[in-house]
DNA sequence: AGTGAATACTCGT
DNA sequence: GTATTCACT
């Protein structure tokens, strides 16, 4: 569950940026996530483990997302469970199984879609999913590796080694265990939250300027972590309060029950052993192919058979199997996954890499895992083509000054090919920012699609810290080309950025657009068939319409111009988006037996 | 104000 | 795993 409400209590040690600035870098990937999310659209198929490719599919597009900007992933996988958190897993299991059954009840009755929401609930990235991308991941040269048991420490062990630069994750974990850089909330396009320890004292919600590292661990654990439930009452500012006024975590869980708190007996010691697991977790390490420990043991800690929870010391030759994906890491046997229930339909041709791979020796795959330049030149980008961009409405962020009321209402030529409405800004923030959407319509007006949200623009532009510059060219269809810099050679379309919503909650934002908000583009079609208006006559009419603006209104509608020009285009892509799929029944997504 | 329980979401059409 | 809302202290 990581910790919670450490990342919004964080903030001020977060911005909006993109991970092409980790371009030449290794990055490790927390890979839980895409195994589970890339699941999630064929939760019917996991659950009824039926062959399917579309998690494969998911997870590929993203590791080449990230091959394409120049970022070199070393994808981290979950391993064992450790021994204390074994039983709260065995839980979860059972409750899962209960839900499957429950799932498969609805299956069988032909309630379809009740079904495909209850398999999704009890949704669970297995070690047999993750073997079946690995071996994909293998096939295309990525580097990967399976931790022996929390990926969160093994993460924070690579970066602490200087094996990677940062750590790709959704979970707030990694802040505990000590990672330097994290991104967060990265998105298919490469846009995301990027965590720096170095901006940690900005923090405003509380004072922790000078804190160490151990005061931050100790704030977290007390308001509660995965190793160890909170004292009732207690959260991360209660806490704060207690590790300010101590000198060790003992002695900030006795002021608390001098305060009156109701702290379970033996406190002491679940938050010690909290301690411990973050700081001297078994890891694998790499180069020497052995387990070690997230940091090197302090004189001062227990010995070493006096921490089970740390995880059993694997022998080496487990450890290796384990991270290689060889082995289950829960069990340490060999993969089957050709026990599917219909093995029988899996076409030969593709698991030709599978079989492949698992002929060459080992040395062979250790070989990837330490081989930094293997892998790591980025594929050249060839372009796509940009596909149902008419389905989706687009949202972009636009640094502006406050535009000054009146707004523009509808523009008389309702008639006309493209038909933009401004409305005018209340002033919220310090730093303005505008938000443009688009719609297509059809010849009725009648909206094609009001789907919300497309990342489209999430590309657009990496934020600058400083407010006085905060606006910047944009490159909307830089990523084929060069584009560690700002392009200068942009014609002067206004600026743009990605904007630094502190407030930065997606769906109030949208919220806000919908009653008051700004700039709205929409695109009128004549054609019943959506058709993408022509870039000529969407900068017409913009221009027509700019010379009556006033600067500052002109300056944001420049901007809408621009990017719906780019938009309105087919427009060429970067080839991870073209989706490449796998031929279907080629991969067999079991779920781990009972 | 801070905590904590409840709920929705993660894909892709 | 997260974010968001809301009731409770």
């Amino acid at each position: 569950m990581g910790i919670t409400g450490l990342l919004p209590l964080l903030s001020e040690a977060q911005r909006k940026g993109h991970v092409k600035e980790f371009a030449n870098k290794t990055v490790g990937v927390d890979s839980y996530i895409w195994l589970y999310k890339g699941a999630f659209s064929c939760a019917v198929q996991v659950g009824l483990g039926e062959p399917t490719s579309k998690y494969v599919t998911f997870f590929m597009t993203r590791a080449r997302m990230l091959r394409h900007y120049g970022v070199e992933p070393l994808f981290v996988f979950d391993g064992g469970a450790l021994p204390s958190k074994r039983e709260t897993e065995l839980e979860r299991q059972r409750n899962r199984a209960e839900r499957r059954q429950q799932a498969m009840r609805l299956w069988q009755q032909s309630k379809r879609k009740a079904a495909f929401e209850m398999f999704q609930k009890c949704l669970e990235a297995t070690p047999q999913m993750a073997k079946v991308v690995i071996e994909q991941l293998k096939a295309e040269g990525f580097r990967y590796l399976v931790a022996p048991f929390e990926a969160d420490a093994q993460l924070a062990y690579l970066e602490s080694q200087g094996i990677t630069s940062a750590s790709i994750s959704e979970d707030s974990d990694l802040v505990v265990f000590g990672c330097q850089n994290i991104i967060f909330k990265l998105d298919q396009y490469g846009a995301a939250t990027i965590f720096d320890r170095t901006r940690i004292e900005r923090t405003k919600a509380v004072n922790i300027k000078g804190w160490t590292d151990a005061q931050i661990r100790r704030m977290c654990i007390l308001s509660g972590c995965d190793y160890a439930a909170s004292a009732p009452g207690i959260g991360l500012k209660k806490a704060h309060r207690y590790v300010a006024r101590s000198a060790d975590i003992n002695m900030a869980v006795a002021l608390m029950r001098a305060d009156g708190v109701s702290v379970p007996e033996a406190y002491e010691d679940c938050v010690t052993r909290a301690e411990l697991t973050f700081l001297y977790q078994r890891v694998y390490d790499p180069r020497s192919e052995m387990l070690v420990h997230v940091r090197p043991l302090a004189a001062d800690a227990p010995p070493i058979d006096q921490m089970p929870f740390l995880g059993e010391s694997l022998d080496p030759a487990v450890a290796r199997d384990i991270a290689l994906c060889e082995v289950d890491p829960f069990d340490y046997k060999p993969f089957d996954l050709s026990r599917s229930s219909d093995s029988a339909a899996m076409p030969a041709t593709p698991a030709k890499p599978e079989e492949s791979e698992k002929q060459q020796p080992r040395k062979q795959s250790a070989k990837k895992l330490t081989d930094t330049r293997a892998a790591s030149k980025p594929s050249p980008a060839r372009s796509g083509t940009l596909v149902s961009f008419w389905k989706k409405s687009a949202f972009a962020t636009i640094s502006a000054k406050p535009i000054p009321p009146p707004a523009t209402s509808a523009s008389p030529q309702a008639s006309s090919a493209v038909d933009i409405v401004a409305h005018k800004e209340e002033p919220a923030e310090e730093d303005q920012a505008v938000r443009v959407r688009f719609r297509a319509r059809d010849a009725n007006s009648e909206i094609v699609s009001t789907d919300q949200q497309s990342k489209f623009f999430a590309k657009a532009k990496r934020e600058d810290t400083s407010p006085a510059s905060a606006s910047e060219h944009v490159d909307v269809n830089n990523d084929d080309e060069d584009s560690e810099e700002p392009d200068a050679a942009q014609p002067a379309t206004g600026t743009l950025q990605t904007v630094d919503t502190q407030s930065a909650r997606p769906s109030a934002v949208v919220d806000r657009l919908e009653s008051e908000n700004t700039l709205i583009a929409e695109s009128i079609s004549g054609d019943s068939q959506p058709e993408p208006v022509s870039a000529a006559t969407t900068q017409v009419l913009c221009d027509s319409q700019l010379e009556e603006l006033s600067p500052a209104e002109s300056e944001p509608k420049k901007n809408v111009a621009a990017l719906f020009a780019q938009f309105t285009h087919k427009e060429d892509i970067p080839e991870w988006m073209a989706t490449p799929k796998y031929p279907k029944g080629n991969f067999h997504p079991l779920t781990r037996d009972r």
